[in-house]
DNA sequence: TTGTAAGCGTTATCAC
DNA sequence: GTGATAACGCTTACAA
C-alpha cells in the first residue's frame, strides 16, 4: 500500500521497475484516488472559493473567468459564491460549514471584514478591493485613489468645471467608494477647485438602475454638471441611459467616465471611457498569493498594487 | 457514538433526556461534523456544479446568481465552472477528478453531449439549453423554435420584408442555434416569404464582437436587411454598435431583436427588444430536478419546458 | 526500497 | 434506546 501511495503521489524511493509495474496496474484498473479519504487524512480539499457580492455583476464575472483558469494552473478548483451584500451570509461563507469545503478563500468584502479577529476562520484569506479594517491578510488591489484622481483630472483637463461623481456608498464599511471619492477630491484640490462646489451623488447599490437614478437627480439639480465620474461602469451605463432619455448629449453636454472596463462599456453608444484595472493581473496575483499560503509559505501579509490605466473613449472624447 | 450521531442527524429513537444532554455537550464543545469523514462514509459532498461555456457571459452569470440561491434552498452548495467551449475541458469536468467533488451537475453543453454513453460519468446530470444527442437526462429548456418564431413574426409584423438572422453556429453540436434558426424559418414560411431570400449570418462565438462583425457584413451586402433577429442579446448589442458607427438608425432603418433578456439590453440606447426566458424558473426547475435525483427519486428523464415572452422595446418599436 | 498498521471522523450493523 | 465495533480509502510513522 505504501509503495502504491508513493507511485500515485509521485514520491521518490521507488524502484523504477516497481514503479512501472504499479503504474500499469493503476492504468489497467482505472484507479482514481478517493478525494474524500485523502481530505480526511490530509485536511486539504483542493478547492478554493471566490466570494463576491454579486456573480451577475460583469466586473466580478469577468474576474471569476480569469480566476477559474488561474486556479487550474495551480492545481486548484475555484468555487464561486455570492453574498448579495448580506453580512450574515458573508460571515457564514467564511466560517460556517461551507468553509470546510475549501482550503482558502479570495474575498471581495462588502460589509464584513474577513480579517477581523471576530471572524472565526482559520483558513488563508486573500482580500480584493479595499481593505476594511486593520486585520492582516494578503491584499490585492489597484491604487483606487490615484485611479480616481486620473479619471477626474481627465475630465477637468477637458475644461469641464462642474465635475460630479456618482457612486459614493457612505453606508458601507468596504472602503472602495471612499478611496475613489478621495481621489476625486485630490484631483480637484490640485487644480484649486472650490471644495464647496463638489457634487457627490450617493447610491444604495452599484447597479445600472442606481446610476440612472443618480444621473436623473444630477440633471434635476439647479446648476447641472458638465462631467460625471461614475465609480463603476454599471453606474455609468445607467447614467448614459438617463442622458439618452433626456436628450442630453454625451460627451457634448456631459462627459462621462466609468470604472472597471467591463465589456458592455466598450460596445455602448457612445462607448464608455473608463478606468481599466488589470483584471488578469489581479487574478494572477490573488491566486499566486493564495496558493503560496496553501503551500505553507509564511511571511508577513503581502500587499500587491496592480496597474490600472485610463481608457478614453467616446463618452469623454475631447 | 451511535447516539450522538442520531442527535446530530436529528434521527428518531433517542430518549428526550439523552437528546438534550448530548445537544448541550455539542453546543458547549462547538462541535461541527467533519464533512470529509461524512463524505467518505456516505459518498455525498453536498456540492453541485454548474458547467457553462463562459462565466463572463451575462446570460450565464445571471443564471448562476439564481442557481446559487436555489442550491442553498436545497441545502446544496453551487460550484461554477467554465469550459470556454473546449470539449476536452468539458469532458474533464464531467468525468475527471473534478467530478468527485460534486454530487451532480447542471450543464449547458457546448461541444460534448454529457448524456452520451461515451462520457464515463455516474452522477446525475441536468441539461440546460438544447440537448445534443439522444442520451437520457433531465432536460430544462424553453421552446426555442417557438421563441424564435415569435421574434421573427414580430419583425415581420412591423412590415419588414428583409428580416435577417445573426448567430447561426453550424460548427456546434449544441443545437440551440439550429432550433432558433428553425423558428426563424417557420415564421417566414407562415407568411409565405421567399425561402431563397432568407439571410443567415453565421458566427464563430456569441460575443458582442461577433455580432458587430456580422452586422457589418449584413450592411455591406447588396440588398441590405431592414430587420435582424440576433440569437443572443450579446450579439445584438454588438450589432447595435455597428449600426451606430455607420449611422444606421435603429429601429427606423433596421429593427433589431435579441434573445436572453440580459440586463445590458434594458439599458442600451436604444433599449433592446428581446426574447426573455424565465431565468428564475429555469434555475428553480433545474435545481429541483437535480435535487430530486440526488434524493434517489427515480423515474424517467424529466422534460421541462419553461415559459418565455417577447419584450418589445425601442430597438423594434412600431 | 517496501510492507505493516494506526488513525482521520463519520455512518451503519448488530447485539444488548 | 444505547453502546460496541466495523468499515469507508487514504497517508504516514515505523519496522523490516
Amino acid at each position: 500500500v505504501r509503495t502504491v501511495s508513493n507511485v500515485v503521489n509521485d514520491f521518490a524511493h521507488v524502484a523504477p521497475a516497481t514503479r512501472t509495474r504499479v503504474q500499469q496496474a493503476l492504468d489497467e484498473l482505472g484507479y482514481r484516488p478517493n478525494l474524500a479519504a485523502r481530505q480526511l487524512r490530509t485536511g486539504r480539499t483542493g478547492l478554493v472559493a471566490l466570494v463576491v457580492p454579486e456573480i451577475a455583476s460583469p466586473y466580478f464575472s469577468e474576474l471569476a473567468a480569469y480566476l477559474v483558469d488561474e486556479a487550474e494552473d495551480h492545481g486548484l478548483t475555484l468555487l464561486v459564491d455570492q453574498t448579495r451584500g448580506d453580512p450574515a451570509r458573508e460571515l457564514r461563507l467564511l466560517s460556517g460549514e461551507r468553509a470546510q469545503h475549501v482550503d482558502g478563500v479570495i474575498v471581495s468584502p462588502w460589509g464584513v471584514d474577513p480579517t477581523d479577529p471576530v471572524v472565526p476562520s482559520r483558513m488563508p484569506v486573500v482580500l480584493l478591493g479595499e481593505r476594511a479594517g486593520g486585520g492582516a491578510a494578503d491584499h490585492i488591489s489597484i491604487d483606487n485613489v490615484a485611479a480616481a484622481a486620473d479619471a477626474t483630472e481627465h475630465l477637468l483637463g477637458l475644461g469641464r468645471t462642474r465635475v460630479a461623481v456618482i457612486g459614493h456608498q457612505p453606508h458601507l464599511r468596504n472602503g472602495t467608494a471612499a478611496q475613489r471619492l478621495a481621489g476625486y477630491r485630490l484631483a480637484r484640490e490640485r487644480v484649486g477647485a472650490d471644495v464647496a462646489a463638489e457634487r457627490v451623488e450617493p447610491v444604495q447599490s452599484l447597479h445600472r438602475e442606481d446610476g440612472a437614478r443618480a444621473m436623473a437627480r444630477l440633471l434635476d439639480a439647479p446648476a447641472s454638471a458638465d462631467a460625471v465620474f461614475c465609480f463603476t461602469d454599471e453606474l455609468a451605463l445607467g447614467a448614459l441611459r438617463t442622458c439618452g432619455d433626456r436628450g442630453v448629449r454625451v460627451p457634448d453636454d456631459i462627459a462621462i467616465v466609468g470604472f472597471d472596463d467591463i465589456e458592455d462599456g466598450r460596445y455602448a453608444t457612445p462607448s464608455l471611457s473608463t478606468v481599466s484595472p488589470d483584471k488578469a493581473e489581479i487574478a494572477r496575483a490573488a491566486m499566486a498569493a493564495l496558493a503560496g499560503r496553501l503551500s505553507g509559505t509564511g511571511g508577513p501579509p503581502r500587499e500587491v498594487t496592480v496597474e490600472h490605466r485610463l481608457l478614453v473613449r467616446e463618452s469623454s472624447a475631447g
